[in-house]
DNA sequence: GCTATTAGGGAAAACGTTTTCCCAATCCGG
DNA sequence: CCGGATTGGGAAAACGTTTTCCCTAATAGC
């Protein structure tokens, strides 16, 4: 009848790492899979708790190989995000991996540069990794996206829309809304003519702030005169916004308002003044996003600030809810700051 | 002979996703398996070349389970930083995603928030994902550190060494050297009677700095006196430098010059004097790290600036290395900035 | 008191790789 | 032309889980 030699245990010896726990409790290597997933009809609770007892001792946790192999899913997130040095994005970051965490998966953290290539060769390495879903913080359009759409994976967009258009859930800002509360925000305040320095509109982010903030002053008779809209696709948003302020120095009637769609633009043409014109005073900045450090560094810019905890929180929601294409839209605040700034 | 019944490929068919490749290029997976890892004295160039057309063909990129199982080991790397939300974290990790990924490898970024028992968390989580290594940015101790002293995973220790005196690789400045440096420079200016703000003790980048700061001071016979050197248990570094800013402009002398072991203490400080002497010169302010941002936000803060860029190298060249308690000192510099700041 | 159901739990298959054997053919020196 | 090395490549084991079948004993329903 038996071939092997001799068999004497059984399959109690051996059995990975989960076989020791399951010697340990007098059980087979599957009770000791069960309890660990929960399957409570199939253990008593004097098993149940032998078992754990066993794992506790030994301080044992299931290999996440073994267990993404046989689930063809692992517990990892995949979070890519356009730019980490931003510090908006890393506190989004860190919020997602806190609320990932106590959801019990696993955030990867990639910077994708906002380039095409390097989203992909993250999509794909992702997808090798079986990640259980995939973030992206300010996607940009790329192959590989296009046809991630179709697949099972749950794609969720962040601060950005899909940039395929379809697909995939979202959480984010009413950019819209806020960029018209921004332009509110500054008519309010008596502050006319103002210049808007902008993002790369191929973003929808910044697309949708533009047009929040136009159509609040075309609305009011006073349309923007386009020589005080600047932006460039050449650099990131600081240099973006540095090229700006130098040019806004340059111009003959300055402006005494800058509304830039992201603080790291503002940062930019307040440099930019800085250097340009020590000791004399900012125009009145305003920003979007409100990274966490202005307050601490930045008490001349007003921004509107976007709830950086409850992004985590939204994702993790989002996740389990297992809608691909639902919409989260988080509330945000205006900041106002300063206002005799100096140039220092 | 045979007793299986009708095996008529063999294993032909099936064999998971390689099987797919391998039945296109009309090998075994073995063969396929080998390609992917370069293994090439098994393997005609002919074959190699049809494997490697199939791979492309099919997009096929080998699922990370089935391998991490097999090799007992990942290609993941985690990194687990004390706090992300301080820029010249954030720019470290990014420069050790970047370097990873050119090797290969695939960072897992988490941030334990100095606090033990979320580094524990982590560190187990790490170990059930067969990390191929573990990136301590900041590290704390903890229990399950000591444990991990003694077993297999590369540890690598950047900025803070290890809490625990032994084991590991190190990656950072020469913290010593860079707080004389900075006294040094201080001293040089002509400013004397600084006031010394610290984060806790516990990170070995701080004692040294404090240290080298100390030193230079004491040799040249002006020691500090220590009302004038502050810190605090509690809250992170910006609380940390706002309630030592708030100490030193109640003072009747208000020092010249106060240096910091950190940019985000030094953003503490200065909010400190901005807001409680409005329109009035900031001291001299002098810091550690010099956050990528300083450049734009901070023209009042001079700083040691550690080369963010070079980290990513540095630790990938330890983690190939092999050599589990080797050094690495990068080279930091002095960067002099602002003058006569004044607070808006 | 008999069957139908269920609760509790074990054996083994399956997951997708890598790697260890193994084998056949070719090559080379004598 | 023979024996050993080398080259190219296939079959199958191994990795540590989860999950699907089973099986036994107890319990409920009549």
């Amino acid at each position: 009848m038996s071939k092997k030699p001799a068999s004497g245990e059984s399959n109690l010896s051996g059995g990975g790492a989960i076989g020791e726990v399951a010697r340990r409790a007098g059980v087979s290597i599957a009770t000791v899979s069960r309890v660990i997933n929960g399957v409570t009809n199939k253990a008593s609770p004097a098993t149940t708790a032998r078992v754990r007892e066993a794992i506790r001792e030994l301080d044992y946790r299931p290999t996440s190989a073994g267990r993404a192999l046989r689930q063809k899913t692992s517990r990892l997130v995949a979070v890519l995000a356009a730019n980490l040095s931003n510090p908006a994005m890393a506190a989004i970051s860190a919020s997602a991996e806190a609320a990932l965490r106590d959801a019990g998966l696993v955030m990867v953290l990639c910077d994708t540069h906002d380039r095409p290539e390097l989203q992909d060769e993250y999509l794909r390495e992702m997808l090798a990794q079986q990640a259980c879903a995939i973030v992206l913080l300010g996607a940009v359009d790329s192959p590989k996206l296009r046809e991630l759409t179709s697949l099972a994976t749950p794609l969720i967009f962040v601060n950005r829309r899909n940039p395929i258009g379809t697909g995939g859930a979202f959480v984010g800002i009413d950019n819209r809304q806020a960029g018209e509360d921004a332009a509110r925000w500054a008519m309010d305040k008596g502050l006319s003519g103002p210049a808007l320095i902008h993002a790369p509109l191929s973003s929808s982010a910044t697309r949708d702030r533009v047009a929040g903030i136009r159509a609040v002053f075309d609305a009011a008779g006073l349309p923007l005169p386009e020589a005080m809209v600047l932006s460039s696709t050449h650099g990131d948003h600081l240099q973006i916004g540095q090229a700006a302020g130098r040019s806004l120095v340059a111009m003959d009637r300055r402006p005494s308002l800058v509304i830039c769609t992201s603080d790291l633009i503002a940062f930019g043409v307040a440099r930019a003044f800085r250097e340009s014109l020590p000791g004399q005073p900012l125009p009145r900045i305003f920003g979007f996003d409100d990274s966490p450090l202005n307050e601490w560094l930045a008490p001349h810019l007003s921004s509107v600030r976007i709830p950086y905890q409850a992004f985590g929180q939204a994702i993790v929601e989002t996740l389990r809810s297992g809608q691909p294409r639902g919409e989260t839209i988080l509330p945000h605040t205006i900041v106002e700051r300063g206002g005799q700034a100096m140039s220092p």
